[in-house]
DNA sequence: GCCCTGTATCGACGTTTGTCAATACCCGGA
DNA sequence: TCCGGGTATTGACAAACGTCGATACAGGGC
């Protein structure tokens, strides 16, 4: 866990390694971050959230998206809740139906931590 | 399931929804786009993962992630093995010891992904 | 050769996740 | 008001995950 000087050391006995230069790293929000990752982390949720960012600004009826995915109703609500709480997507009802529109700051963000 | 016309039905009675258009969804390629934001699915290798691509082409000596990191060193060497093989980054070792380094290609891939 | 140190693997444990059947909730139409 | 259909929630279960202690492996120094 010792410090040595600012190039990789060759030599074997010295203690170890190089400066890492880690600042800090914000627990909190590495938290948030790795909830939207996690969000995508699953198969079947990649494909929903590609049907609903794909879909127009309207956005997809949730009848429209569990026979695509081959699984059950609840499964499909399920893994969308998981897609809503991560901020991905939103939804809204209209009348019968519920819709789903992706939230395109979310997503800018996630892009933004793969910097 | 039914489909409506192109535009969002408001009626109530219509089938339900709107083109959806869900060209084709590689599921193959969808496993393993979701297994590398699995990688990142975890404030640990978020941690991990910034640390070893903030240091330098060098790369990290493992012997300076377990202190920040929090964790005992089996875990540690756990959470590099799934960024590995992941593709996120590639060890190498040197003499005594192990070292990381970041691959952007994969991080690139997961970025595209977000498109 | 033997020891010492750094890293990876193994075994076990509690927690979380993905899944479905059953059920409850919400809304529009009759 | 009741009924019917779309969606969300609940309960249960197996599988996967994160974690650690103990141990095995690898390489350098003696």
């Amino acid at each position: 866990m010792a410090r040595a000087s600012t190039k990789a050391a060759t030599a074997a006995t010295e203690p170890c390694c190089a400066p890492v230069g880690s600042p800090e790293f914000d627990m909190a929000s590495a938290a948030e971050t790795a909830r939207g990752f996690a969000a995508l982390a699953d198969p079947v949720r990649l494909h929903l959230y590609s049907l609903v960012a794909g879909a127009g600004p309207d956005g997809v009826c949730v009848c429209d998206l569990v026979g695509p995915s081959g699984r059950s109703q609840p499964t499909v609500s399920h893994h969308l809740r998981i897609l809503r709480e991560a901020g991905l997507v939103a939804s809204e009802r209209r009348g019968t139906w519920v819709w789903y529109t992706a939230q395109a700051a979310q997503r800018a963000s996630l892009r933004a931590a793969l910097d």
